[in-house]
DNA sequence: ATGCTTCTTGCAATCAATTGCAACTACAAG
DNA sequence: CTTGTAGTTGCAATTGATTGCAAGAAGCAT
């Protein structure tokens, strides 16, 4: 099954319909080969067909999300970016806090403290588009006195 | 050493200065008794004194998230809160990504996952502030159809 | 105290993202 | 094919957050 067939039938479960301006949205989200801003998919949507507006571009990435055909992270920027899984296997991402490095990991990594969330909380979480913020190791080594204490009142 | 002194001291660290202003934000965030978003924060300074301006009350506030005063998180709505560290130990945020449900987890639990991923690419994962979404128990069991399943091109 | 340097502030403009709403359209039923 | 209805879109306004800049102030040295 394609993905665009995937989609269709995920859309028809909820009652939802498939538009033209979703199925650019997809198209474009195919053609990605690193994860990209709301503003570059637009762009290149707006390429296809001037008349997609930027809003209709958000509305269909979330809806992506809901589906699980795009993951999202935001590499400290404040920028989220959309990235198509299914180019690569579903990963978390890894965020340096001071110059921005993006590295991935690989589900399996988290899958010890996921399954001991469920154990202990009945928490189930996402095994998609987790971000963990921290210092990669070049930037640790940097900055050595970043003590994290408690702060007594 | 109280948490004003500490707070001069990572100032002049970093050859900043204490400002009425930034001392006000602090009184307020000592006064919260719950994570506040940027607005409630603003307005509690708004209230003490007029004339101080939000975007002092986004600045000072980024200043305590480096001084790791105050830990932030965004429980889905897409506003942040920010929570004074020192009224409760630090710790993790599981946020439920269908009924927005916050709960805590203790920084122990995590400690096996960071010094994992310390060993495997030298990554030191922030201590404070970790934000992991997903589906608490109630939602997980109402919500039985949420398989994640690698899509093919 | 006074002056000087550098950081900080308030203001307004800006940015990324979201939302309300009326017009429009996909699509199933007849 | 036609119709009806519920989902969808474009537009504009709004929201939360950030930033550029000139005026102002903290803090050090004299």
């Amino acid at each position: 099954m394609s993905c665009q067939e995937h989609f269709v039938r995920q859309l028809h479960e909820r009652g939802l319909r498939l538009t033209p301006q979703r199925e650019l949205v997809l198209k474009v989200m195919h053609q990605l080969e690193a994860p990209a801003t709301a503003e570059e998919i637009y762009a290149r949507v707006h390429a296809l067909s001037a008349s997609v507006d930027i809003s209709t571009v958000y509305r269909t990435l979330d809806l992506f999300r809901e589906f699980n055909l795009v993951a999202t992270f935001d590499p400290g920027d404040g920028i989220r970016r959309y990235e198509h899984l299914g180019v690569e296997a579903p990963h978390h991402h890894l965020v340096c806090r001071a110059c921005g490095k993006v590295s991935q990991v690989a589900l399996e990594e988290l899958q010890p403290l996921i399954a001991h969330l469920a154990a202990t909380s009945g928490f189930v979480a996402d095994t998609v588009a987790l971000t963990i913020s921290g210092l990669c190791a070049a930037c640790y080594a940097r900055d050595c006195c970043h003590q994290i204490e408690q702060i007594p009142l």
